[in-house]
DNA sequence: ATTATTCTGTTGTCTATACAAGTTGTATAA
DNA sequence: TTATACAACTTGTATAGACAACAGAATAAT
């Protein structure tokens, strides 16, 4: 039998969990600060073992949502002011989660060029990758411009990508839809560097401004298939947050 | 019965597992890109199930040792040139680890002082902590500085400390011995800001350079009890990385 | 020779259970 | 009233096993 639609397939069942609490804590019903149900609880809303459960809040602890303490329970974690950009997650899903009105703007591209970008050198193993899809794009909150971002995608896999737009904007989420490639993790390096002409231009501020600098590498499910973003951020009004 | 010395306490079994093999990626004897023992290998070499192997394994992925990849095997991680300090480990564990030679100046300190860092007020809840444990540490790697730190911890549960040096110079590690308080876990903001004059000089860069201020809170094992830093860092040299 | 198919070993997901250990509230004893 | 002990609940650790899904190599069919 042929497997379904690839957008249909199986979720394993602690992610399901996991999207669930996640709805639940973004949404309100469980507020912040105050308690989830615990494992047992939990175990017989979902029809799950203890174990599953488990394993979808410490995916939730992971991304910050929660903290748990032995012999208490699982606390929903305060919702941060500052965008929580040195996770994975993407900006479309973080603007929303933040509750901040947020808008981005295509510069240029999608268009294929060679990577000149000496900084990324050293993250890219093997010189097989010849051209990439690259993009040029500017990120708003509030109508204030935050980030600007040059993203290299190698051209494989991705038939169609330049001629159709993205999906609701959204990368990550017509690389997931369209293409069934899942970003998995990332690594970045950061530095803080003076904002030169073009990005001082665009970020409205003054030239040679401190401003934030990250490599940024994503693993996808594809073995071998990176995404890569330099991304220059302008951190006077909003911070970038981490956990562990 | 009395409970054991804390420092020999019972260690669970993942936790061991996980220091073996990371002692074992560290010092070479599973070299960078290799691929370790097999899950089913290793529950035999620790006569442990797979689910608490798979633990182990899980928690050397979220520190960044080794990769994953379904029906290949765990991979071990090229080591990274930069400084990973944006994940939890103390500036010692880090710096050993990157196989570097680091230093740490105490500048002033431990004093007991209040806070007065108007920075940290967003992140601390309640107001009865009044006096702080306060230290001004400079930071180096191969002689340069590299990262200038203002550590605030509570002057609660912590008897002589101000009166006893850091085992081996680590923070860390004094609270783990001889308090038995475990840093768990941490929330930091990232920005870029210009250097002020007495960063610039300790940093031995020019003043205004653009340098990377982290906003740290460390919770802790005991509830409620945190430690708070600000630290300043010179990235032209080393840049600060993360992953996910 | 090339292409399918099968096989084997790997990690991913999940069940069911057990006991240890931390937290909190309550009942009891001093 | 104040300790102390206990009970009930929580999460943490660990075992033992099962099947699914994926990768790569060996084998069989074309």
């Amino acid at each position: 039998m042929p497997p379904a639609e690839p957008s249909l397939m199986k979720i394993p069942l602690y992610r399901q969990i996991q999207a669930s609490l996640k709805e639940k804590i973004t949404s309100g019903v469980y507020e912040e600060g105050g308690l989830l149900p615990s494992e047992n609880e939990l175990c017989v809303e979902f029809n799950a073992t203890r174990m599953t459960v488990r394993q979808a809040l410490n995916e939730l602890v992971r991304e910050g949502y929660i903290t748990r303490q032995h012999g208490k329970g699982s606390t929903v974690s305060a919702s941060r002011k500052s965008l929580g950009l040195l996770s994975l997650k993407g900006w479309t899903e973080v603007v929303v989660a933040s509750d901040r009105h947020g808008k981005t703007l295509v510069l240029e591209g999608p268009v294929l060029r060679k990577l000149e970008d000496t900084a990324f050198k050293p993250l890219i193993d093997n010189e097989k990758h010849e051209e990439f899809i690259f993009f040029k794009r500017l990120r708003l909150v509030e109508d204030s411009p935050v980030m600007y971002e040059h993203t290299y995608i190698p051209n494989e896999n991705l038939p169609n990508f330049i001629k159709e737009p993205l999906l609701e904007g959204s990368l990550f989420r017509t690389l997931l839809i369209k293409y069934q490639i899942d970003v998995q993790s990332m690594t970045q390096e950061v530095r803080a560097v003076a904002a030169d002409k073009e990005t001082a231009n665009l970020l409205k501020i003054k030239q040679k401004s401190p401003v934030l600098h990250l490599l940024r590498k994503y693993k996808t499910s594809i073995d071998g298939f990176f995404l890569y973003s330099s991304i220059y951020c302008n951190t006077e009004k909003f911070a970038i947050s981490s956990f562990n």
